[in-house]
DNA sequence: CCACAATAGTTCGGTACCTAACGACTTTCC
DNA sequence: GGAAAGTCGTTAGGTACCGAACTATTGTGG
């Protein structure tokens, strides 16, 4: 390593850096500290906010992690997705509703929410049903085997969800809640 | 609504119910209340870990905001996903790295990977390269295009990352990260 | 009433993501 | 030293997900 001469400090840390990169092995704070001195490097003295970067990138992880859990531990019996299990879920506690209504509850596109309503409906969990007062509108809910899959099902997936927040207090997974709702709002504001 | 005769408490709320649901109309928090509280309607009576399934139910749907809120005012302009860009930004960070490293600090399944290499492959932004003691392993670096590509591309997500903590507080950004490092924890052990 | 804008759901083309099966290669162990 | 077992990355088949273009219907102003 080489060090700066004396009084010619004004220029800060050049550090020569010639790609001697610390290789991804050590511990979870360590890697943290690590990757944040190289992002650091690459970016050459400009602002870096690692705290959010920290923040949001967790949460993508957090997700995916949960989601393929979920799909293999819990869902995977009653061959329904985690979005099927969502819209199954939605219907349940809120009853019957319209597919724009539907697709706004389950975060879901609605052309994706379109192709899933397939799916459950091939597989009778849900039917459809025509509007009479406007032939554009339909409204979807729940067979009388989708609310007896999903009646079973539930129970089963929120013991898996109080697995996932093993270690947290009551308190933390509030407090998790409510900061991820922050992010969510933010990230659906319309205005830039 | 009915109220119990004096002295026949111990039943508890039955709470009829005769399907007449609270349509989800109201604020955030109201929204919530009446959520439990048709869960807890469903449920007749079973325990119900409300605490864990705000936070984990949160989870999913603060990342599936972010990543497309991402995708739209970030990648799309530089024709990558976010995936992809998760890819780059890896291989800018830490360097060439073989395909199954690589998987796992992208949290990807292997065959996943194998065809978003392809697509990043196809617009040069890396390069594969057979490694030569054992012709089994393959290992991923950027071209200088995808150097160039993440260095430009990565301030502008950092930028996106910090819009989304907005109202978050540096504290709050990494209580976020921990909670969340606790439940991606949970998720990926092994044992049952 | 009738063009025509608005709206609801579907279709379409594309990517990303998974698991399971595969084929090439390496290591092991008799 | 050669067959068996293990370990790579890729391939194949399937679903989920997106945005944009399309279709059918309803509302509206002249």
């Amino acid at each position: 390593m080489r060090v700066a001469f004396e009084g010619t400090a004004t220029i800060g840390q050049v550090t020569t850096f010639d790609d001697e990169r610390v290789q991804p092995e050590s511990s979870t704070g360590d890697r943290l500290l690590d990757a944040e001195r190289q992002v650091k490097a690459r970016l050459g003295g400009k602002p870096l906010d690692f705290a959010s970067l920290d923040a949001i990138s967790n949460i993508y992880r957090a997700a995916a992690a949960v989601r393929r859990r979920a799909e293999a531990d819990v869902l995977a019996d009653y061959n329904v997705s985690f979005g099927g299990f969502t819209i199954l879920w939605v219907l349940w506690v809120w009853g019957e509703m319209e597919t724009a209504q539907l697709a706004e509850e389950c975060a879901l596109a609605k052309g994706t929410l379109t192709g899933m309503l397939t799916t459950l409906e091939k597989q009778e969990l849900v039917k459809r049903t025509k509007v009479p007062a406007d032939k554009r509108r339909v409204t979807v809910a729940l067979t009388e085997s989708g609310t007896d899959t999903i009646s079973e099902l539930f129970p089963k997936f929120n013991a898996f969800e109080s697995s996932m927040t093993a270690g947290l207090d009551v308190a933390e997974m509030q407090t998790l809640a409510e900061l991820l709702r922050t992010v969510t709002t933010n990230a659906s504001d319309n205005d830039d």
